[in-house]
DNA sequence: TGAAATTGTCAAGTTTTTGTTAAAAAAAGA
DNA sequence: TCTTTTTTTAACAAAAACTTGACAATTTCA
């Protein structure tokens, strides 16, 4: 089931929402920590997050920058900010639902599922693949087939921006955190490998489609 | 921009609602008869809908239903229930966001841009013709056209210059970021493809018009 | 009307980009 | 360290897209 990362220092609110979200059958772990949660986040290990604003360590919105600068997974605004001008700024940043205090977590939950529908966050399945970010794996028709980190982190990348296409540099970041713009064309090696392992084709593409002059895209 | 679909009978929301979203950029379009509205979503004509739910003639719920059975389009209610039973049944039925009046406006259209930046792409509609910028893709009469990327850009450019002429120095500007100034005529090649395979003339043009002594302008 | 300038059309020719392969380089394991 | 795996590079062939130039058609303006 769907995880939730709940970032709220109040004890009475983590075990109210903790009763309320394994009821609706997610699970949910509490960080309040900023480089914890940045990696928990990074690691495809979080579906959501519900985040409180006015916290007396963290400032929120802050936050809310810096995991918008690595993914778009949904955010939940939980706050005692009521002004229109506090909930306006959070949705500039990338905020996808605000809820002012005090709510019933029935909404919350129901929110909470609109959202994660509009997403379907770990349910990376295409056809016959089927994609687990958080396990790195990929199965193709119920079995598993082994790809390098590289042709992993291509596959994911294309996936999340799937129907659109993508550039070689765009690829090269998502895979390198630093890249010198020299190389580009190992990328199209591992395209090639990773149609390989899918039983993918350059000319007949199922998955991975070259667009020409730009890059490659998920065409599923 | 995006277009939103209102149904809300109450006049002064209509303008009020209308001044809004105007303001953000979005054009919008009221209607209360059932058929119409599944109507003009089917045609993918809408974007979004903002539903009262509490309507005179309406069952909104009822409504939501059937719109959920055709599409996905993003829902946002509008709404003097304030339960939490209502907004979950709401919620369940495929609503995206419910909002309880009296509302400020500005937080409706930045939940509305919350929603559609999940949906994902612009997309630019002139009759028959929908180019989505982020996936590249170009429909005409709901049927997708292949473009090479020069044209797609030309296209793209004319487009957000509509029935303004543009200089064919100002389009090779755009699609090639270095450029010599000579060779401007191989624009008029690209134009005359991008014609063909939009079914355009250069004679009695649908679409792309010539400006004798400028250049081209979108003619739409 | 007629000349000059501009645009339309088409068929090459040229350039750019991608596919493929093999081998070198780098990284990871043992 | 040595072996194995993974990643990058280089080279060539193939494919796709772009540009060019010639000529026809059209428009403008004197």
């Amino acid at each position: 089931m769907a995880k939730v990362l709940v970032v709220d220092n109040d004890i009475n609110i983590q075990n109210a929402l903790n009763d309320s979200l394994c009821q609706a059958g997610f699970e949910m772990i509490c960080l309040v920590d900023i480089p914890m949660i940045l990696n928990a986040i990074a690691q495809h290990d979080i579906d959501a997050v519900v985040l409180e604003l006015s916290h007396h360590e963290i400032d929120g919105f802050e936050l809310c920058e810096k995991i918008r600068n690595n993914t778009q997974i949904p955010i939940i605004i939980s706050s005692n900010l009521t002004h229109i001008a506090d909930k306006i700024r959070a949705f500039e940043l990338g905020v996808d639902d605000y809820m002012t205090k005090p709510y019933d977590n029935a909404e919350l939950i129901a929110r909470l599922k609109a959202l994660l529908r509009r997403i379907e966050p770990r349910k990376r399945v295409f056809g016959a693949l089927n994609i687990d970010a958080k396990r790195r794996t990929v199965r193709l028709y119920n079995q598993e087939i082994e790809l390098t980190n590289t042709e992993f982190d291509i596959l994911l990348f294309l996936v999340d921006n799937r129907l659109q296409p993508v550039s070689r540099e765009r690829i090269a970041h998502t895979i390198n955190a630093i890249h010198d713009d020299t190389g580009l064309r190992s990328i199209d090696t591992h395209i090639r490998n990773l149609r390989n392992k899918l039983g993918d084709s350059a000319k007949a593409p199922k998955f991975i489609q070259s667009v020409w002059g730009i890059g490659y895209k998920f065409c599923l």
